[in-house]
RNA sequence: GUCCCCAUCGUCUAGCCUGGCCUAGGACAUUGCCCUUUCAAGGCAGUAACACGGGUUCAAAUCCCGUUGGGGACACCA
């Protein structure tokens, strides 16, 4: 059996996409599976298109979400002396001609035929006048079978039979020596001896259009394997109008890899009834069959959970580790580098139920950064109210006999304060959790006491009071 | 227009290949209840789908044909 060996090749026109980054994973995963290898490959033949920004994105995004590589990336621009001769190869054969119709001839034409609502095609008109290159501003067209029927093995639909006479003679050089997408993915995933291509639904059709050039080249036709397409809501292909489809995007949004990796594979792919998945077990479990034939639409509230699911279940060095970041970012830099790593973690513990994103996480961990809160005015007014301060003063007091913090005896001692003063718990629970983090909502209290410490939890009490006080 | 692909709850899907175990299962979302010092998290329960029409068969979500609907491709883009 010979190596699995399988590419991502995605054209550098922009930043990596959601949809892109699905197709990478799929590569990724049969390789590591079939301890194949995987390649990166760009696809650049379109100059004016190419930006090296897009190439750098492409690669932070792989990185991002831990698709790592074992050949490339390799561009195709650095490539072409390769394919040019590969396409004389096919011209000395005869198995591909020079073509001295004009773009905007062509143009016409196809307008034309599309208005008369005949098919689209290239009519062959110097197919046999075995015109030569002159001029040197000659395209070269590949002579595509015309009869017969080319089927396609797919690895996910099975048997697809296409007629032979639907083929177009298509360019595989340009007028300006550059070849083609549908020949240089050819060439290259014969010379790169990619055993499966697997891409995107709609380079379907280009499938038989690309089979008889590697049998003209002499080269052995790979297994193919097409995805089905990623839907917005509106069921149509998705696109920015659906909003964020950059990977990194869901970086910025505070999403983590393990969970944005999760979230896709599952977008199309299923085992049984399973929705949590670690990444050596996609890796044992990914099957072909298992791939779903039909479009699937993006749903953000899934892809929300499934990352409120990893946030929870993470180790929270991991999660703290990639909180960082945003933290900084929201200008909380002097508080980081004040705390040390298994204090953040800490923190993360204590509010990792709470929060869905980690921009969400930068907001809840606040309020236990600083020596002193900063108060919401509105938690303010309704609960630390001028009636309460002589109270909260007896807490205080009750507190500060305590030489040291312990969650059971601080706790046991609020409640037993509570009971003599014939009130409620949530009576007094509240204004002290505004007390502790100016907000209405938190963790739980004595949790909340642990992690700010016997100290800062009483010198937050004496603010509180004094707010009441006012 | 031509060619190709697809069709199970609102969404992701299991089941389909190898018909009966399907009164169609799970998950997200949603609704209600429980837990509760707040907010979450969690637990329990509920609403909700085999696109339609013909076959084949004792029996069809499952096999076949058609219709409809959706998507893709038809470039000197990839």
């Amino acid at each position: 059996m010979t190596q699995v060996r399988v590419r991502f090749a995605p054209s550098p026109t922009g930043f990596l996409h959601i949809g892109g980054v699905r197709t990478a994973l799929f590569n990724w995963l049969f390789a590591r599976q079939q301890k194949g290898v995987f390649i990166l490959r760009i696809e650049d033949t379109d100059q004016s298109r190419s930006t090296d920004e897009s190439i750098q994105a492409i690669i932070e995004g792989m990185k991002w979400v831990g698709l790592d590589w074992d050949e490339g990336p390799f561009r195709q621009t650095e490539r072409i002396d390769l394919y040019r001769s590969y396409a004389m190869k096919l011209l000395e054969k005869g198995a591909a001609y020079w073509c001295v119709c004009k773009a905007e001839e062509l143009d016409a034409r196809r307008k034309e035929a599309e208005a008369k609502g005949l098919p689209q095609k290239y009519d062959g008109r110097c197919r046999d006048r075995g015109l030569t290159n002159q001029a040197g501003d000659a395209a070269l067209r590949f002579k595509a079978p015309q009869e017969g029927e080319t089927v396609v093995d797919d690895l996910i639909k099975g048997k697809i039979i296409f007629d032979n006479s639907v083929l177009d003679d298509l360019i595989i050089l340009r007028s300006n020596g550059y070849p083609t997408y549908n020949f240089s993915v050819v060439v290259d995933d014969a010379l790169m001896n990619i055993t499966h291509v697997v891409r995107g639904d709609d380079h379907l059709t280009n499938t038989p259009r690309q089979i008889p050039i590697f049998e003209a080249l002499g080269f052995p036709v790979p297994h193919f394997g097409h995805l089905p397409m990623i839907l917005g809501s509106d069921k149509a292909r998705l696109s920015k109008r659906h909003g964020a489809t950059s990977i990194m995007a869901y970086k910025d949004m505070g999403y983590l890899p393990e969970a944005m990796v999760n979230y896709l594979v599952r977008l199309g792919w299923s085992h049984g009834d399973q929705e949590l998945f670690v990444r050596q077990e996609l890796i044992e479990k990914f099957a072909w069959k298992n791939v779903q034939t039909s479009a699937a639409v993006f749903n953000p509230e899934k892809l929300l959970w499934l990352n409120a699911e990893y946030i929870k279940t993470s180790h929270p060095d991991q999660v703290a580790q990639a909180l960082v970041p945003l933290l900084r970012e929201a200008g909380l830099q002097d508080e980081v580098s004040a705390m040390p790593a298994d204090r953040l973690a800490q923190l993360v513990v204590l509010v990792k139920e709470r929060a869905k994103t980690l921009v969400e996480m930068v907001d809840w961990v606040r309020p236990y950064l600083g020596q002193s809160v900063s108060f919401d005015e509105e938690a303010v007014k309704k609960f630390l109210t001028p009636a309460l301060a002589p109270t909260l003063s007896k807490l205080l007091a009750r507190f500060e006999s305590l030489p040291m913090f312990s969650k059971q005896e601080w706790e046991a001692t609020f409640k037993t304060f509570v009971e003599e003063e014939g009130m409620k718990i949530g009576q007094l629970a509240q204004p002290v959790r505004v007390a502790l983090t100016g907000r209405t909502a938190s963790p739980g209290l004595f949790d909340v006491m642990e992690v700010l410490g016997r100290d800062r939890t009483l010198f937050r009490l004496r603010q509180g009071i004094e707010r009441a006080s006012v």
